[in-house]
Formats: structure tokens, sequence, C-alpha cells
DNA sequence: TCTGGGGTCCTAGGACCC
DNA sequence: TCTGGGGTCCTAGGACCC
């Protein structure tokens, strides 16, 4: 008997954290925010019955929000990541094959199984899932992941399935293909639902029957291996191990528009020592880093400057010192005075493992070894929080440091920001 | 006034080589 | 007036995901 796949996503992930921690909101419209307070990145179902939409600035919604007395949060990553840990160790202790897909959802690989049995599964991981962490979650079957996501969607959509929906070979897959609009999905993005709707393709019934040399044309051969995945033909295997990043990125929109060059030195040294960190934690190296930075682009009132630099680095280095001079010059290359930059942002790439030796470098002088340095530093601010010690160039003051102004406490990663509970 | 961040993959086209 | 062909590598841009 052939495999099958299941999708587990938190519902309404960030706004679920929030729940945990917070039961007052149960029941009420909560959202979350992007960084910066920028958008609505999280709703509760609550929150998407009033019409606020995904993606939606906050700014705009404000009037809704405060009409409906809508609890708001800034993202909270700290609690989020931690949360989701907790969520994919849980899936991970009961079912062995996991690809954990992102911070809300995880593939699950199973033997085939009867729908009785499934709903069973399904129904447990629920439960235990839910009892161990809070989040509640969605589960949906099928037998590729393509078809395994919209099964998720299906779940969430109906409640009347209780949370599981089992797409199976012998179900009648193209009835529910009928019901599912292209558009969404995994995989066909709003681009490509456009191109298909001009073509007369509306659900993912119609693209599962669409002509191949025409997808494969038009949707590249991701598009075509998504057609296939609708079919019941899996394409997309279960990734159990992450494969090794190709590139870290540290980029922030700043609480107010930066003018000075100085400020734009603070924002850039910081984000590069966040990024270093980033590397350090996975046991990389960077061969290249790329520093850009940008404009407000919608506030057309003002000139608009975007621009990108790219380096080769003399020699592969997570050192944080060594990254902040080189994005310095960058930095130099790329400033121009005049211009009200919203962002700047740092990109590394051409990553390989610390532990292989690269070719050094002739014309540069070995530098001094200060691994154990960082080690110190990375140590210390995971213990004592981020930022108990940094470079100096990072500044202190970072009046340019981007909006948090409802962001919940770190309740589980912060020895003072505890959840305290008192009985009554 | 206020509009996120971090990733991946694919393709076309140009540069370059023999 | 005529001006190859095939291959590889790199990059920018597009599209997608959460």
């Amino acid at each position: 008997m052939s495999a099958l796949f299941a999708l587990l996503d938190c519902n309404n992930f960030y706004v679920s954290c929030e729940r945990v921690f917070n039961p007052e909101l149960e029941g009420q419209p909560v959202v979350v925010l992007s960084n910066n307070d920028g958008c609505i990145i999280a709703r509760s179902n609550e929150a998407k019955v009033l019409g606020l939409r995904m993606g939606e600035p906050y700014f705009r919604a404000k009037s809704l929000i405060n009409r409906n007395r809508v609890r708001v949060f800034s993202s909270n990553y700290a609690l989020y990541g931690d949360m989701s840990r907790r969520v994919m160790e849980e899936v991970g202790r009961l079912e062995p094959e996991v690809e954990v897909y992102s911070i809300d959802e995880a593939f699950i690989r199973l033997p085939a199984a009867k729908e009785e049995v499934l709903r069973i599964t399904g129904g447990n991981i629920r439960a235990s899932v839910r009892q161990h962490t809070g989040i509640p979650v969605s589960i949906g079957f099928g037998p590729t992941k393509t078809l395994a996501k919209i099964a998720n969607r299906m779940a969430k959509k109906q409640p009347e399935h209780g949370g599981v929906f089992i797409i199976l070979p012998e179900s009648d897959i193209d009835s529910i293909l009928k019901g599912v609009e292209a558009g969404e999905v995994w995989g066909i993005g709003s681009r490509s639902s456009r191109k298909l709707a001009d073509c007369g393709i509306f659900t993912a019934y119609d693209l599962s029957r669409a002509d191949e040399t025409w997808v494969r044309k038009h949707l590249s051969i991701t598009g075509l291996r998504t057609m296939h995945e609708l079919q019941g033909i899996s394409c997309f295997s279960l990734d159990e191990v992450p494969p090794p990043k190709h590139s870290i990125a540290c980029s922030r929109s700043f609480g107010v528009l930066v003018t000075e060059l100085q400020e734009m030195h603070e924002a850039t040294a910081s984000y590069v020592s966040r990024a270093a960190e980033k590397l350090r934690a996975q046991q990389l190296k960077a061969g290249c880093l790329t520093l850009y930075l940008t404009t407000n682009r919608f506030r057309t009132d003002q000139p608009q400057y975007a621009n990108s630099r790219t380096i080769t680095l003399p020699c592969p280095t997570a050192d944080t010192a060594e990254l902040i001079a080189q994005s310095m010059r960058c930095l130099k290359e790329l400033f121009r005075s005049g211009y009200a930059y919203q962002k700047v942002g740092v990109v590394l790439c051409d990553l390989i493992p610390e532990h292989i030796h690269h070719q050094a470098n002739l014309f540069i002088a070995p530098r001094r070894n200060r691994d154990n340095l960082h080690q110190a530093l990375d140590r210390i601010n995971h213990r004592w929080g981020r930022d108990t010690l940094q470079y100096g160039s990072a500044g202190l003051v970072k009046p340019w440091h981007h909006k948090q102004a409802m962001k919940s406490p770190s309740y589980t990663t912060n020895w003072h920001e505890l959840p305290i509970v008192q009985a009554s």
C-alpha cells in the first residue's frame, strides 16, 4: 500500500500562542502585527469575521479595530518560536516521520490506513498537542503533500469535521477539487492564478485536468509537479532533515525614517551582528555579503532611492567585527544624503560549514582568532538576553529601532517575564 | 503619521570557452 | 557578401511559500 501524508497546521498560530498565557483572550477578536507594528499577520476567527484582512496595514484597520475592541499584539517571535518548538517536539514524540515545514506546520508521513484509523490518529495528535502545549491544530490527510494541504484547509473551514479531514486515493477527489479555487492550491500564487483564469482554469479540478504541455510552458516544472500532485501522483517527498541554508538575512524597517549616516551605521552594525549570530548558531561561515538600503516606497511625496552592493569576503568568516567592517565599506558606497531611509538589510551568502578549511588568502595576513570571543559573546547573550553584550558600533540608544508597542511578555524564554499565577 | 521579514526554486539571457 | 555550434556558468528577475 502506498504511503500517505498528513499536514498538521496550528490554528491562527500567533494568536493561539498569545491565548495560551492570556486566557482572557479566548472568544475575543485578536490580531498580531508584523514587525514594526506594520501589518496584520495573524487573526483570531472572531477578527476574521469582523473583516480584518491578512496583510492589511495596521493604521488602515485601526478604526475597525478600535470600534470592535480588537486586542492587538506586536509580534513576539521569542514566544512563537519557543511554542513552535514545543508543538514540533510533541508531534515528533507521536510520529516517527515528521518534516517541520514552517513555524506552524509539519508534514507527517504515515503508512496507508483505513479512514477510521486515520481519524483516530488525527484526533490523538490534536488532543495530545493541545494538552501538552495549549495550541489547537488541524490535520489534513492526503495521498500527496498538495492534497494533504487541501485536506487541511477543509478541516479548518468545515468545523463539523472536528479538525481532521481525510482525502484517500479512493475518495471522490474530483468533487473536493471542484470546490477549491486554483489560487488556493499550494504553489499557485496570485500571478499564476491570474494566468490560469485567463485560460479558463478556475478550480483545483480544472488545473488537475489542464493540458500538461501548457502547464509546463507557463507554470514551469514546479507548476507541472503541482498538477501531478493534484492527480494523486506524489512529486514532493518528506524532508525530515532540513537542507542546509544558502543564505542568512537580517533586515528591519525603521521605527522612524533615518536620514543620518551615523544612524545607518548603527542599524547596519546591529543587523550584521544578528546575522552573524545566526551564522554561528548554525556552525556556518559566509563567503559573501550583500547590503541593501531603501527609502519608503509608499511615500511618493519623497525622493526615492534603493540600492544594494555585494562583496566577496577575503576569507569566509562568521566574525562579527570582520562582517561589520565589510558592511561599512558597502554602506559608504551606497549611502546618499538627502534621502529618508526606511530600511537597511544584510544578506550573508556562499555559506560553508565552519569546520571546512578554506583556501587562505595569500595577500591578507591571518587575523587573530576571535572564535573564543564570539563563543563567549553568544553564550552571554543567550543566558542574559539579546544584546546584553554588543559591539559599540551598533549604538546604544537606537532611535531608529523598530516599533513594538504592544508586545506580550516572553513568557517561556525570559526569567524576568514568566507568567504569574495567583490563587484567589 | 503609520504599509513585515526570511527564505526557496526556476528560467532566460548573457558571458565565456573550445 | 559571407560570419558555427554546443556547452557551462552566472546573474537578475520572477514567482512562490509561511
